[in-house]
DNA sequence: TCGGCCCTTCGAAGCGCTTCGACGTCCGGG
DNA sequence: CCCGGACGTCGAAGCGCTTCGAAGGGCCGA
């Protein structure tokens, strides 16, 4: 009866055995190289797999080596927010954990601490990739509390005992600032993150700005910090109330890949030419600098590095190795047809 | 021995059972309701899984259910294309799937199908959806072949046999001319996705473009359809090159994410008021057409209801329910502030 | 020639769960 | 009063895999 219920298509690796006139358990040291088999029958017995199909079961592997050889890939709850560079970093994601065997189960925050709570305790995962972590994220204070490892993309507010990378906003702020101060520009002007971002304490709105500011100060530039937002309108009167405040500014860097268009778009309305009258770097990815007209010189958010170095953590946190608590990733600025010398 | 290598915080089903005092198979039938159980019965086995925080081991489970609860969802190779569109199809992907007690596992095809085969065959996930296929789509053989379910987001050029969803495109391209053509305009144009993208026979753009021009045959439009690059400097190119062309053109149609941006500075530019002189209708998703400036006219392409279909046609399928092959979602045209009458 | 060792392979015992058949118990109808 | 059925619960047999201890055979040195 059993026979007849069992799905005809389903290869064991029992089946394998046979086929290759092993031992079940020789079949699973040539796939797992546990234990040294001889040239000959690894063949005859790799012959077999493919020549049945076979794929081992990747629950019963789950269950008898206690390895799911899947991690998770965390979204925070309020996505939308950057979503190309999100994209990217998910991508990247998975192509790293292929290249290490592992599969990637994508969570969204929305099912709370419980649900982070459940993947981890039922064994789906063997650890934890957070994207996009704020500074007072709530997904922290759980991951903490798990028995899996776990790594973070982007720092929160206290980042002691985890592990996290991100790009180095700090230094991608001043760069920004060096390079127009190199151009010999001595007034600018940042434009961020919208409001609330700020008002959430999110990580990489302030350190930019941090690093813009101070990087300003250290070269005695003249600077001001502008949140902003999203919307055509809004960047409109900002930028106009900006450059009405400080005609002397011939400087922008902007930190808002949704705003990069409305603000090229305001400049011109503005009646400012690019990079003639006023150059501007922004932060964002390639892409989206490329596409601009002119051509952006950008700071461009490294996604697919922080995503494969991010796997690589954690891979290494699986296999029981120290790895650094934070790591941070030099801004590599590129310049391109936005910028000119004051 | 073995009780050291334990891992001391997996609570087994065993546990609960001790702790309730019942046969362990009493606490899987309270579980999965596939028996009777007494109240009394029910409420103290439940009482014990959280006081012990006992979750289920996904692995056993699959491995004794035969059905991982874990559906696939599988990125095209050629991300970037509709970014911000297929982060909406994943976010609901996932959040409807949760409501089946599901899971999502991430995959890029960039592993061919190979890759697909071995998440089918190794029993990872129980069906698959597709997102953002195309006309011939190296996927689709595939998962024909495949013994697992799956659902497609977009069609192939073949779709028979399958199950696939989408907007329906062609009723889209008919809705924003006949809203043109209602408010009296006489003389439209679409600018669709990149030339590319019509090569790579992408049937969404097709689909279109066809309704476009036989909605304007209809009502007895002049029409022209033009791809559509994503660079500022080709919008401007083409778009200058239409107006020269067709003097009297006072409807666009835009149906290209990425260029509706660059679309309202090139008019600007040009010194075509919106709505004033020439009225846009955009395809995309509702924060795009909302966020630009003036506020666009829009079909919005709906991402959250196509995911939440797709999950429930694929659950469907599981369950060995009958499906229809293809599922059309009617669009749904937004007025905002970029149509005006003729 | 023989014991001992290494190299390779085998058999069996689980991993934690689902599910099937069986076993009381309690009820109502004949 | 007894029998047939529900109803509720239990025990045991796997699901497909990993892993541990041990067995078999060839080779070496004594």
């Amino acid at each position: 009866m059993t026979l007849e219920r069992k799905r005809p298509d389903m290869v064991t690796i029992a089946d394998v055995a046979t086929h290759a006139g092993v031992a079940l358990s020789t079949v699973s040291y040539v796939l797992s190289g546990k234990r040294a088999i001889s040239a000959d029958t690894r063949r005859r017995v790799l012959a077999s797999i493919d020549a049945l199909g076979y794929h081992p079961h990747a629950g019963a592997r789950a269950l008898a080596s206690r390895r799911a050889n899947v991690i998770a890939l965390v979204l925070p709850l309020r996505a939308g927010m950057h979503v190309p560079v999100l994209m990217q970093f998910a991508t990247s994601v998975v192509t790293s954990a292929r290249q290490f065997e592992h599969d990637v189960l994508l969570m969204t925050a929305d099912e709370g601490p419980s649900g982070l709570r459940r993947i981890a305790a039922s064994a789906l995962v063997d650890g934890i990739v957070a994207m996009d972590v704020e500074m007072r994220d709530a997904r922290v204070p759980v991951l903490r509390t798990l028995e899996r490892p776990s790594v973070l993309i982007g720092f929160p507010a206290d980042a002691h005992g985890l592990t996290c990378i991100d790009l180095d906003f700090h230094l991608a702020g001043r760069a920004c600032v060096e390079h127009l101060a190199g151009l010999g520009h001595r007034d600018v002007a940042l434009l961020g993150a919208p409001e609330v971002v700020y008002l959430r304490d999110t990580g990489y709105a302030h350190r930019t700005r941090e690093g813009f500011l101070e990087a300003a100060e250290d070269l005695k530039v003249n600077a001001v910090a502008e949140p902003c937002g999203e919307h055509a309108a809004g960047i409109n009167a900002t930028l106009e109330a900006l450059l009405a405040a400080r005609p002397e500014l011939t400087g922008l860097v902007v930190h808002n890949e949704a705003a990069v268009g409305h603000v090229l778009a305001a400049l011109a309305r503005l009646g400012k030419r690019v990079p003639e009258d006023i150059s501007v770097v922004a932060i964002c990815p390639d892409e989206v600098a490329e596409r601009s007209h002119p051509a952006l010189t950008s700071v461009l958010v490294p996604a697919d590095e922080v995503g494969r170095q991010a796997v690589d953590l954690l891979m290494r946190k699986l296999d029981g190795e120290a790895v650094p608590e934070s790591t941070l990733l030099p801004p590599q600025l590129t310049v391109r047809e936005s910028t000119a010398a004051a």
